[in-house]
This record gives C-alpha cells, sequence and structure tokens, in this order.
DNA sequence: AGCACGATTAACT
DNA sequence: GTTAATCGTGCTC
C-alpha cells in the first residue's frame, strides 16, 4: 500500500532558490515539521522575516563570511540556527544561490500536529486555566525552537529532506496576498536605514499574538 | 584578553 | 513600559 504522508511532499531544494524575500513571502502556509523519539510535530508558518546579503546591515553576513555565517553562503534550502541572547536558539532556512548570504528567519508558526510534545518540551508556561496554550505561545522564534527541540546540531541540515527529522512541507494553508502584511524586522536596534526599517517581515493577517 | 551587543523571552511595575 | 537572564560572536587593543 502507499504510505501516504499526512503532512504533504516535502518542499523541494529549488523552492528557496530565489530572493530571501521572495522566499519568506512563499513560506508562509508552509508546514514547519518535526519528527523527534517517535512523535510528529508540525505547524503552519505564519510570519518570516528575510535576510538579503552582506549589503543588508540587518544580517549577519554583513562582516562576511565567519564561522556562524558560513551556512548561508552555501547551497540553499539548509536550516541557518544560531545562539543568542546567551540562551536562545533562532531557525532560517537559507536561500538564494551559493556565495551571496540570505537566509529567512521562522518567527510564528500555528501547531496542527503534535501539540502535546511541544508543550512538553517547551514547559508549561503561559497557559490558560484549562491548560491550553495562549495565542502567544508559538509566535516568536526561539519559542519555536524550544518547542520542537532546534538546536545548533541541526545547523546546516538540509530542510528538504525529512530524514534528519526537520524539514518544510505543503500541505498546510494557501495564503493569497490579501492576507499578507509587511512590516519592518524585528529587533534590530543598532542596524543603520533604510535596513532599520525595510520592509522584509512577512504575516499573516489577524494572527494572535501578531 | 577584553568588550559590547545581540534576528529574545518572561516576569515584573 | 521596563528589565534581568546569560554567553557566543566578532571587533578592538
Amino acid at each position: 500500500m502507499i504510505d501516504r504522508n499526512p503532512m504533504g511532499q516535502p518542499v523541494p531544494k529549488d523552492f528557496y532558490m530565489g530572493h530571501a524575500t521572495s522566499v519568506a513571502r512563499s513560506l508562509l502556509g508552509k508546514l514547519l515539521v518535526r519528527s523527534l523519539d517517535g512523535c510528529l510535530m508540525a505547524g503552519v508558518i505564519m510570519e518570516t522575516e528575510a535576510y538579503q546579503g552582506e549589503d543588508d546591515l540587518g544580517c549577519h553576513a554583513r562582516s562576511g563570511r565567519t564561522p556562524r555565517t558560513q551556512v548561508m553562503y552555501g547551497p540553499c534550502g539548509m536550516a541557518y540556527v544560531y545562539f543568542t541572547y546567551g540562551m536562545h536558539w533562532l531557525l532560517n532556512v537559507v536561500a538564494g544561490r551559493e556565495s551571496v548570504p540570505a537566509a529567512v528567519l521562522i518567527r510564528s508558526i500555528q501547531p496542527v500536529a503534535g501539540l502535546d510534545k511541544m508543550m512538553e518540551l517547551r514547559h508549561p508556561r503561559r497557559l490558560t486555566a484549562d491548560g491550553k496554550p495562549v495565542g502567544d505561545y508559538l509566535n516568536g522564534p526561539a519559542k519555536i525552537c524550544q518547542a520542537l527541540a532546534v538546536d545548533g546540531k541541526l545547523n546546516g541540515s538540509p530542510l528538504y529532506d525529512p530524514r534528519n527529522g526537520l524539514w518544510i512541507a505543503d500541505g498546510g494553508m494557501i495564503i493569497p496576498d490579501a492576507a499578507v502584511e509587511t512590516s519592518a524586522r524585528i529587533g534590530l536596534f543598532s542596524v543603520p536605514e533604510p535596513w532599520k526599517s525595510i520592509p522584509w517581515r512577512f504575516q499573516v493577517k489577524g494572527q494572535p499574538g501578531g
């Protein structure tokens, strides 16, 4: 019998070949899927941010190729996972062609599978009285990594290959342009203009906490 | 070797 | 609205 993947097919590598802004927009509605300890977790991507090139002074690669930014210079479709604020991991997808650093930060997902496992990994914080997560439970890049147990070990792994336990798949939602809102990227306090205000944040309108 | 800061979050006033 | 937590990274000396 045919083993159907209920999550839909993995998004192929060439999906990520374009400019980071194009990839960031196209990722809205896709599924971020995690397989861990026999559990399958998945969420619809609802918010992303684009970081494109050394010219983009908001991008980590503004200082050129370093050990940390190395993955962004490689082939597209890979995970760029980095550590920040001394305690948080953040997940990106590498975009564009090789030698031009670009990535898309996954900022928010809406859970559709494995919520119990996500809550176990994230530890029960900010829950309603009946033990369910409130709307802002997964609306941040570090919250997603905590809920899906994503850390530096997954840096450089291909997100078009389910064998690594973390991938992106079709089968989420179709997001029309009218439902997409753009704004400035978050957290770029000391980044100069125009990069600080360039509208490279993409989110689905009407999200709780968004 | 030392330093300032960070693509954040949760808890607090 | 404000702030502590906490440490890797990249820059300056």
